[in-house]
DNA sequence: AATAACACCTGTGTGC
DNA sequence: TGCACACAGGTGTTAT
């Protein structure tokens, strides 16, 4: 389900109800999440919620006992319920408040991760390799020029790439680089400095305007209070393959790059 | 070292 | 209606 954007709207709707308050319980009814969930109740409960962040699409709830890292993999999703709300298919973790609200994680692919790191987070292995935030300044067309010099593989795949940079997903890359007007096959390495100018500016704003608009909502994105994103109507190229290109009016490409759909108009898009 | 393929898992839509 | 299959927002691990 989520890209940043979405990550980046569930913190922003969970962090007010974690902030400041106790946990008082931690219920596991399903650990087998991507890596076998640890139990933790004994350090985390009683600890005070200090902070709700977020790193690349993982959300790191800091106490003084250590930091929950969170990720929601691809259907995964958090909102906060009353205490006695019935537990439905797939709410796999429950972290209650003394505010009597519950964080619950649903994850019907059970991809996601529910860990405990009780080191500061950039020494957890997850967390240590990624590269910069896309919304920093560090993530800049000279670092990308950097990075991507040497590279023969495909501009989309780098973009998708966490060393590279973090957080920009299927959605957001092919977007990005219909905007950008890079054909998502072109050899990462080729593309001279001022295309990768106007490519990380529209990647800014593309996630800029996704995080504005809520999130993107495909078929079971919602946010803290249950409410869908309404981003997918702005998408131009994710999930259009074979329609008329929002450009030009030429028909759509889609074609598999690294197993993931890469939608592209053939006319706007250039190697 | 870099790149590509595979793995994890459930739900949904399509075509027969 | 049932069944087989392809596909889905991610990313660490394994193989080439």
């Amino acid at each position: 389900m989520p890209e940043l954007p979405e990550v980046e709207v569930t913190r922003q709707g969970i962090s007010p109800y974690l902030i400041d308050n106790k946990v008082t319980n931690l219920t596991v009814r399903n650990g087998k999440l991507r890596w076998p969930v640890p139990d933790i109740a004994q350090q985390i409960v009683g600890q005070v919620i200090r902070d709700v962040r977020r790193r690349a699409k993982y959300l790191l709830i800091d106490t003084d006992a250590g930091t929950t890292i969170i990720h929601l993999g691809m259907s995964g999703s958090l909102r906060l319920v009353s205490v006695g709300t019935p537990v439905e298919k797939h709410d796999h973790i429950d972290l209650a408040l003394a505010s009597g609200r519950i964080l619950r994680l649903n994850d019907p692919r059970r991809f996601g991760a529910w860990l405990w790191c009780e080191l500061p987070e950039q020494a957890h292995p997850l967390l240590s390799k990624l590269g910069p935030e896309p919304l920093l300044s560090q993530f800049n067309a000279d670092y990308l020029f950097d990075a991507l010099k040497n590279k023969k593989k495909a501009i989309k795949l780098c973009l998708m790439d966490n060393h590279i940079v973090v957080g920009v997903g299927n959605i957001y890359a092919n977007e990005a680089l219909f905007f950008a007007g890079i054909h998502p096959q072109t050899p990462a390495g080729h593309i001279d400095i001022e295309r990768l100018r106007i490519l990380v500016a529209n990647i800014k704003e593309i996630l800029k305007n996704a995080i504005k608009q809520g999130g993107t909502t495909l078929k079971d994105f919602t946010n803290a209070e249950g409410k869908p994103g309404y981003f997918a109507q702005k998408l131009h190229v994710y999930g259009r393959g074979g329609q008329a290109c929002t450009h030009c009016g030429h028909l759509l490409s889609e074609i598999k790059l690294g197993q993931r759909a890469s939608v592209f108009c053939p006319v706007c898009q250039t190697l």
